[in-house]
DNA sequence: CGAAATTGCTTAACCGTTTAATCTCGCTGT
DNA sequence: ACAGCGAGATTAAACGGTTAAGCAATTTCG
């Protein structure tokens, strides 16, 4: 019924080796059996079957998976299409599962994985059980987390450098003679956040400064509102603010307007993540890019190299960070008497 | 070397048929056995190779494809969402290629649709081709379009009722006693921007206003702010501008507050699409809501349908728009003497 | 009680490719 | 003229499942 490489192999006058050859490219086969081959392929539109594909050749043809938390979250698309991009051009057929947070939904994200015999797995949420990383050890598929320790076996990480990007937030509001610098976090649980409080907390000191407040966020709009309100009353007032994330800042900035505070005369705010939000929403805002297309694109080659070769060690990849100046940021205002 | 049916088969002692039919329940096993077979695949920890299974059964396993053009603009990581939970539940496996408005990779996403056998594909992006529409069609293969015309076999149309988001944001504006109102269109080509600007015309001449002034737009903040800067100085004034998207939107009232004009107070603004962007921007856009998610749904739906029935009619469905209120809009000012 | 129907399981062919092994030639070199 | 050799093609056995057909044991029923 359907079209299948014997139809085509008739068609030549071939056998279906042979049109195999052409189609893979082996170089195995004559100049004019091959135009042969080509025409007929062209004449009857024939696009060989992925799934016989895969199942005759285990090592032709591969896929590569990612799994995302949630692709409505904008940090994931990027991702994806730098991991999809390098996938592609390594060779692989990239297939994506986004678990919505969902604990069922991330097992069948990860079984998805291996009915599909993933070569490798990128895994782009924190909620994954040991239970399925063992699973995927177990049947020797390549794995990547992000920002999280194990580098055993046919598992690399992938840590983004939240560290350089902090610091270069709070060195800019160093330059631009801030002295009183509160942050706005996020989740506890985040193994993202504290590493951003963690690296804030690392320079302020180094820097010889007085931690400024840090009050709690939600990761959301509301919680940086919150937190504008109240740094817009407190006195002495800090004079910039670090807020966890893009939204929070904008939060924070939207607060500390209401509040009667200007940014960035009054206070400086600055977010995280390089969100279009930060581009454009007014005033701009002063932010860390966190390369995602970078991460994504070195995920799938972390995969690849894990997959391929034979003594597959754990590697660690750092992801760079990059300040985005915007309007939200500027020198602080001068001491009252 | 990797854990086959087979093997499942001998730990259960018990035939591989026996196990398939474990698997896709069938219901032909007794419960002695099929106990038996259940405990050996959770022993081993046995997952079926999606390969193999769509090779052996052209019927019972199926997959969905969906092709987009950007899954970095934010209107389609909500759309993949609802088509891939839709997909889910209707027991397909949904595979997901984005071409990044290259003519290249559509071709390459439509073959990888045919390569894995997809029954049908939701094309959510206008860049293409007739002959990958009608190579599709050849193989049977479902086909939703978006906002396009040809309702023929095996091919849905899913339309986006964008006459009626821009009929509630006209009346919205008319009624807070908006008379000049502006128009700031996005790109010539695109059926979706011609379709609401049609919709603009239609409506104004309905409610006997005269056409505002039309200004062009690029469908980013860029061509949004020129043409808020070219509003806040035209005489007289419309009192509103409706954009053709909320980053429009977004660049309108930074164009219109750089010239001095207080949003909503001065002029009232409107987007389209309600993004992230709408609810943060400082001050919230008024903009609608066109249903991403139902639209996937509503797309995993109709290729279902469609593939299907043993007469596949295409269909037209409706995506409904819903106005959001923010604070970009308010009571037109009152008139100067 | 024996034939017929039902239940539960197995056997083996098949899905559409790839690929190792094998076969067929036309050439080379002696 | 002939053994030896490649290049180029074919044959057939996988790959890991599904499923129609067949068979054995048990149940149903006249």
């Amino acid at each position: 019924m359907t079209l299948t490489i014997r139809d085509v192999a008739k068609a030549a006058g071939v056998s279906t080796a042979t049109v195999s050859n052409v189609l893979n490219k082996t170089g195995k086969v004559g100049r004019k059996t091959h135009r042969l081959v080509v025409s007929a392929v062209k004449r009857l539109g024939y696009v060989p079957d992925a799934h016989a594909r895969h199942l005759a050749s285990r090592d032709r043809h591969r896929t590569l998976g990612i799994i995302v938390s949630d692709i409505e979250n904008p940090f994931f698309p990027e991702v994806i299409k730098g991991f999809e991009l390098r996938a592609q051009q390594l060779g692989y057929d990239a297939i994506l599962s986004d678990t919505n947070y969902d604990p069922r939904r991330t097992r069948r994200a990860a079984e998805r994985m291996m009915e599909h015999k993933a070569r490798g797995v990128a895994i782009m949420t924190s909620e994954i059980s040991l239970r399925l990383i063992h699973e995927l050890a177990r049947r020797k598929i390549a794995v990547t987390f992000l920002d999280l320790a194990p580098t055993r076996a046919y598992m690399s990480n992938l840590r983004i450098d939240y560290a350089s990007g902090v610091d270069q937030i709070v060195k800019h509001l160093y330059d631009l003679g801030h002295r009183r610098i509160a942050f706005v976090a996020g989740r506890e649980g985040l193994k993202s956040n504290v590493a951003r409080l963690e690296a804030y907390e690392d320079c302020m000191r180094r820097l010889g400064l007085e931690l400024g407040p840090i009050l709690p966020g939600d990761l959301r709009f509301e919680g940086g509102m919150s937190a504008g309100l109240a740094v817009a009353q407190m006195t002495p007032r800090p004079t910039a603010v670090i807020a966890i994330n893009d939204l929070t800042a904008v939060g924070v900035i939207k607060g500390l307007m209401n509040a009667g505070c200007r940014v960035p005369q009054d206070v400086s705010v600055t977010g995280f993540d390089k969100t279009r939000l930060a581009e454009y929403s007014n005033p701009s805002i002063t932010t860390v890019d966190i390369h995602r297309e970078t991460l994504g694109r070195i995920a799938a080659d972390a995969l690849h190299e894990l997959s391929d070769s034979a003594t597959p060690n754990g590697k660690e990849y750092q992801i760079g960070a990059e300040l985005i100046l915007g309007e939200s940021s500027g020198p602080a205002p001068v001491v009252e008497p």
